[in-house]
RNA sequence: AGCCGAUUAGCUCAAUUGGAAGAGCAUUUGAUUUACAUUCAAAAGGUUAAAGGUUCAAAUCCUUUAUCGGCUACCA
């Protein structure tokens, strides 16, 4: 067979994809057995506009390992994708376009065209991001790929707006919000980014006193909404000013007169303890002037100039011209007090960085009272979510849900779900399904639909059920027109007798990032709860941060991103995904290309070590009954099979617990230190020498055996790779000999075949054999003390050298048994094998387990005095061990509290350090 | 301001309920009749940020401090 020298990932990730797809690998309906147990994802859903980045790949890898990996377990998976129509980012991207394009804006174009451009758009780029993913690997099933404005989505979401309209849990209503003067909308509370600005004013303002001389000082960061005002408050308990309650101010640059009242919210220790109360831009403010029946007055436009109620000299000015404006003419009428220099934060926008107003403004909001009620049971009774890593989600999640406060919904923008809501003149509104509905309501009056739409969060709320066709007649557009016939179809597609609502909701586990545990996350939580009556998932695993080299977070500001598809590129992709699943759960982690580097080291390890199997692989062919050693099998074997049954369970164990990197760690020394560089090395001489010759001592059909198990041995490594490193593994495998879907999992014995339907190796207690893993040490060990020994004395490896070495009879059992692998590997000619040691005086020696010890004769190459050191160093390190041993040994509470098979494990430990002291003292004495 | 996390080998990170501190990279030394130099072998490298406490036993639990990071709120 011919095969390269080393992997080149290009091919396998250009061919396997492909085929997977079209053979509808990924679709849950591949799986035949009627009775499997659903396993199901959704891929939080990109924006449209976006493309990939490092913590899309590393959510997907961990989604995918998770979907590969139950898939191959049997389960009827589905990994579920789609992307968002992200209102803002897509609206702002096709405002640019048509800006730079055709010089127009969206009002130029009108609602209803502008929309439409947006489709297109949509069309032409939204599909960037589903190229990546398919890049990636990821084994989502596209036939269910959905859009957050697809018709039955956005019908779902018309069916939640009214119900909660319906039962009162959304309403309409004049609240102070957070107005991006440049985006021109409203914004929630969790879209805002605080910003830092060391360049801050605080400006005091000296307000005059109606029939009085007195003035009132008010310390302000934003004067300009001095021309807002509608009262300065103090705190009732100031002795100041408690004479001043109830008096009048005269308010400068207006004709008003605005009283001054008293409030507990003041406090009396910041500022000069007056605060001016604009209740119409100040959320504070508004609520103050709640309490005291204030007017509110909006001295503001849309875009932050100021109108005209502030008056005719500010009118049409800029909110900054107006605030040097106020300055200055308070400066003229000599009632400006002083400005000090003050740290301030300023509320952003998260996607603009606009400085935000605070404004009085009409919106619609969900009241989160019951909402909030709804997560905080969930995870009271339940302890649903359940995050992972759980500490600090859980309680920040809690945290959160306790402390908040009603969700703005209506932005102020033409591309998303436009709210059903239309007004007739007098401004009436109804809230109806759809337009006749509405109409039925308003008895044909003239009507005119809201012009805002939601928040785009409030559709990917419905994400774990409106893409299960929720409200959807079913059989219907769960599944798309024109996909059938790129579904696999030998297979029996299941009727589809029940919907996948009802089979894959609540999905099992939900893998994203910290920044959209409230955004999203919770949200789900509480929809999915509210209208299906179901917990969205059961797990959510919350990943880290891919920070820079320098433990920066990666930014487009910065330039700092590493590109996936970059690395993709030049490691390929399995070495890219096998580096960020071998990331610690949850935690943040730097970003370094030499760590891939070092996972396509291992990817090309892995592709050598089948080629040099395959090289050999005459008369072989996979077979698991290999698998199945008898009493007279080869040390050798008994113990790499053990290795592979507990290398299987204990991966299935850390996947259990979504502990990735332990599971990558497990697999990468299992095949890297035990099956490449042991187990090869071991049994290569019985395996090659190209064709089915017979060695010395061996059969054509033991030849055949030994490679039949190497083969299959590595078959199963690769299946337990595969979810990590599916398109190598894919690759390999199908050069194996032999290997068809006669291999697959039951539950896919129709399916063309492939790696990724085969069974996930679990692992077998029963193969586990602790005494050929100890034996196997102790060849290990000998072989090791041998190199440490010619390494040491400076030894050259063409030099055969003679083993004398002494142990009990059952490790010289061991040793006999394994002669002809220990000489080969250690590079010796001899092993002499005795009860106790006999070799002459120059010799190289060690001590090793179980008592026994080995002498290399040197005769002519040994440095006295080197080899003093060496032994001396060794009791040295002994003696360290030892020591602390014996002290804790000699400590009664130890002895007595500590569990009963530690106690023996060190004492065991010491008597093998004691007995290794003494052999190698008496060596030393020798020497003298 | 409050809450949370981090601090372990030169670097990047591990360490399952408290029970002999481990990898990879980098370093040093040696190896090329080989499945793989994207390789193999060997060595060296630690007062687990600091101080105190609990315990027979602490990287792990508690207290304090320092530095870094995150989140939430607010500062008129």
């Amino acid at each position: 067979m011919e095969i390269e020298k080393s992997y080149n990932p290009k091919e396998a990730e250009e061919t396997h994809y492909e085929r997977w797809e079209k053979n509808g690998c990924f679709a849950p309906e591949i799986n035949e057995n009627p009775d499997a147990v659903p396993f199901s994802i959704v891929i939080p859903p990109p924006n449209v506009t976006g493309s990939l980045h490092m913590g899309h790949a590393l959510q997907h890898t961990i989604m995918d390992v998770l979907t590969r990996w139950k898939r191959m377990q049997g389960f009827k998976t589905l990994w579920l994708p789609g992307t968002d129509h992200a209102g803002i980012s897509t609206q702002l991207q096709v405002t640019k376009k048509l800006l730079k394009e055709e010089k127009k804006t969206r009002w130029d174009l009108g609602r209803e065209e502008f929309t439409k451009r947006v489709w297109d758009w949509k069309r032409q780029y939204g599909g960037e991001i589903t190229r990546q993913i398919r890049r990636e690997g990821a084994s989502v099933d596209w036939s269910r790929e959905r859009f957050t404005m697809d018709k039955s989505l956005s019908k779902a979401v018309r069916e939640v707006f009214c119900s909660l309209f319906e039962q009162g849990w959304i309403y309409r209503g004049k609240r102070i919000v957070n107005w991006c003067p440049k985006d021109k909308t409203v914004l929630s509370d969790l879209e805002v980014k605080e910003e830092t600005r060391k360049d801050g004013k605080l400006v005091y303002l000296q307000y005059p006193i109606k029939n009085s001389t007195r003035k009132l000082t008010v310390a302000t960061t934003r004067p300009e909404t001095m021309l807002g005002d509608s009262a300065v408050a103090v705190n009732p308990k100031d002795v100041r000013y408690s004479d001043l309650i109830g008096e009048i101010i005269l308010l400068p640059l207006t004709n008003r007169e605005i009283p001054i009242v008293a409030d507990e919210y003041v406090d009396a220790e910041f500022g000069t303890g007056a605060v001016k109360i604009t209740p119409a831009h100040d959320p504070n403010d508004y609520e103050l002037g709640l309490r005291h029946n204030l007017p509110q007055i909006v001295v503001m436009n849309d875009d932050a100039t100021m109108n005209a109620v502030a008056g005719t000299d500010f009118n049409g000015l800029d909110r900054y011209i107006a605030r040097a404006k106020v300055i200055e003419k308070f400066d003229e009428l000599g009632l400006l007090e002083k400005i000090d220099d003050y740290e301030i934060s300023l509320p952003c926008c998260e996607r603009c960085k606009t400085v935000l107003e605070p404004i009085l403004s009409e919106q619609w909001f969900v009241k989160m009272d019951e909402m909030r009620d709804i997560a905080l049971n969930l995870m009271k009774t339940e302890n649903s979510p359940r995050f992972s890593p759980e500490v600090p989600h859980t309680k920040v999640y809690t945290n959160w849900l306790e402390n908040l406060k009603d969700w703005t919904i209506s932005r102020q923008l033409w591309w998303g779900h436009q709210i059903p809501a239309w007004y007739d003149d007098l401004g009436n509104v109804f809230v109806a399904r759809t337009f006749e509905q509405a109409k039925a309501k308003a008895q044909n009056a003239n009507l005119t639909q809201d012009e805002d739409v939601l928040d785009t969060w409030f559709s990917s709320g419905l994400w774990a059920f409106s893409t299960f066709g929720w409200n959807e007649k079913r059989d219907t557009e769960t599944r798309r027109n024109g996909d059938k016939e790129n579904v696999f179809s030998a297979g029996k597609f299941l009727k589809v007798s029940e919907s996948d609502l009802d089979v894959f909701c609540p999905t099992d586990v939900l893998v994203t990032g910290r920044d959209i545990i409230f955004l999203w996350v919770s949200r789900m939580v509480m929809m999915t709860k509210k209208f299906v009556d179901k917990k969205p998932f059961n797990d959510v695993i919350i990943t880290g941060t891919v920070l820079d080299k320098n433990g920066q977070r990666m930014s487009k500001t910065k330039g700092n991103g590493v590109d996936p598809l970059d690395v993709f590129e030049k490691y390929g992709v399995d070495a890219t995904r096998l580096t960020l699943a071998g990331s610690s759960t949850g935690a943040d982690f730097r970003w370094r290309d030499e760590n891939v580097e070092q996972n396509r080291n291992f990817a090309n390890k892995i592709w050598n070590a089948t080629r040099f199997c395959l090289l050999n692989s005459e008369g072989a062919k996979v077979d698991h009954s290999s698998l199945i050693l008898d009493e007279n099998a080869s040390i050798a074997d008994k113990w790499i099979i053990s290795r592979l049954n507990k290398t299987a369970i204990n991966v299935n164990k850390e996947l259990e617990k979504y502990q990735f990197h332990t599971a990558v760690n497990l697999l990468y020394h299992f095949f890297w230190d035990d099956f490449c560089d042991w187990y090869i090395e071991l049994v290569k001489d019985e395996i090659s020498s190209g064709n089915l010759q017979e060695n010395e001592g061996q059969t054509t059909n033991d030849k055949g055996q030994a490679r039949t198990r190497i083969i299959t041995i590595l078959e199963v490594a690769l299946r337990m790779l595969h979810p990590f490193m599916p398109f190598l593994t894919e690759e390999l495998w199908l050069k194996l000999p032999y290997t068809s879907s006669n291999l697959h999992h039951e539950a896919y014995k129709n399916a063309p075949q492939t790696i990724m339907l085969t069974s996930f190796p679990l692992g077998d207690l029963s193969a586990i054999d602790e005494k050929a893993e100890a034996e196997m040490q102790a060849v290990i060990e000998l072989i090791s003390k041998v190199r440490n020994i010619r390494a040491e004395m400076s030894i050259k490896p063409s030099e055969r050298l003679s083993l004398h070495v002494s142990a009990d009879g059952d490790l010289q059992k061991v040793f006999a048994d394994n002669k002809a692998r220990i000489l080969k590997i250690a590079r010796a000619s001899n092993l002499i094998l005795s009860e106790t040691l006999n070799a002459p005086k120059a010799s190289a020696k060690a001590a090793l387990s179980r008592g026994a010890e080995l002498a290399i004769p040197l005769e002519g190459l040994i440095d006295f005095d080197k080899e003093r050191t060496r032994l001396e160093n060794q009791v040295a390190k002994l003696e360290i061990e030892g020591s602390r041993l014996s002290g804790q040994l000699s400590n009664e509470g130890f002895v007595k509290q500590a569990p009963a098979e530690k106690v023996v494990e060190l004492q065991e430990r010491l008597i093998e350090i004691e007995s290794q002291t003494k052999a190698l003292n008496l060596n030393l004495e020798a020497l003298k």
